[in-house]
DNA sequence: TGTACATCAGTGAACGCGCGTTCACTGATGTAC
DNA sequence: TGTACATCAGTGAACGCGCGTTCACTGATGTAC
């Protein structure tokens, strides 16, 4: 990121990047306005010159977030692949793949108990996210017979929590549980079942 | 409760229940020991009569919260039913019911970021409520041939993420996220499709 | 039953701390001439 | 190119606050005689 400003360069993103850290290292409650200040060498008071405050911090943090968990989805889902089936579960390998790697957008964005919608912004970008998912559980109900067809907003939510559960359970390094499976098998495993549940999978497949 | 102390009569007792109060009131991050103690009607320093310190008043709001859910969960499943697919069933209801009816208990257990090893005895009263859903998913899992038996730990953990993944993002009053249908409903319909893709339920019922 | 005593649950004051936020300011930068 | 000026990002000090924790204490309760 080129430095565009006067004194700091880009503060507004290193204090993104010094919250996110924070969030990350520390969990949610670990995150103070006057750390992620000091973070990014500069004084809290500085932070009122690009957030409303700590809560501001937080809630864009959450928005970038969001924006990067729909595209990583959406590259998923948009790589050319042989069905509809295996474009489905390359998005649903890609939410794991996020949370992994950007803990402290996802807590950001699911644990910090931010309202989605605070701004229309937020609100947007977790809308974008959460449609992508969506889409991909609609597409891939076309393949069963209409009589069949879940509506596309409970599939998308199965594996939405199914998802979400993993990740908090079992994928962080949660003090004192350890998980008995890896979390990409394990999700990609229960995920197989479900989707063998409604019909798009043969059973002896 | 008897009274049965000195002054207050149950401080102990009190203490956890103005914890859990706040906790479920105000999320996790709202619980302060200072506050906990006003609701009690009592000074701060008395909580060290009873408690280590913060930390150890939210594990034991945790530990008590796990007798319950197991308590609970192992009452659904001894409940007399027609079939294991009855009883399992029952179980998966009573954690979204443990999780509507103790709020303060499940954010304590779940979000509290408390270590489930702590203590011995909240490591083993989390390890008894795990073992009821675990017991509950092997016993089902007779009910298919050996060769597609999935271990009663991964289908145990399936069960848990979704039902966890259900009560985290559809059941709270999430400010901003409404859910698209009742959690009950949700989750239930889930778990039905999951069992459906291990062949416990037949396709076409 | 009455009294003296021991116990110990809860008090109240104090502590040091870091928090989020405010405000008048300063001084580096970009711009106009 | 050089100078004067305007902008405004970041400073530094200050604020009031509630936090978790400590400590010597006090006074209600239970108990021994």
């Amino acid at each position: 990121m080129a430095k565009r400003g006067y004194h700091h360069g880009n503060l507004r993103a290193a204090l993104v990047d010094s919250a996110l850290g924070l969030i990350e290292e520390k969990g949610p409650t670990g995150f103070t306005l006057s750390e992620a200040a000091k973070r990014a060498g500069v004084t809290p008071a500085a932070v009122y010159r690009h957030f409303g405050g700590r809560e501001d911090l937080i809630a864009e943090a959450a928005r970038q977030g969001f924006e990067i968990f729909a595209d990583l989805m959406e590259e998923a889902y948009n790589k050319p692949s042989k069905s509809t089936l295996a474009a489905f579960e390359s998005v649903c390998r890609s939410y794991l793949a996020f949370a992994k790697r950007f803990p402290g957008h996802y807590v950001a964005m699911f644990e910090s108990n931010i309202s989605l919608n605070r701004s229309a912004e937020l609100a947007a970008a977790s809308q974008r996210a959460l449609g992508v998912l969506e889409n991909a559980a609609h597409d891939l109900s076309q393949n069963l017979p209409p009589e069949k067809r879940p509506p596309a907003m409970m599939f998308s939510a199965h594996i939405w929590a199914m998802s979400h559960g993993v990740v908090e359970l079992f994928a962080r390094g949660n003090p004192g549980t350890k998980s008995p499976y890896p979390p990409e098998e394990l999700l990609e495993a229960g995920i197989g079942v479900y989707l063998r549940g409604l019909g798009l999978i043969p059973l002896d497949e």
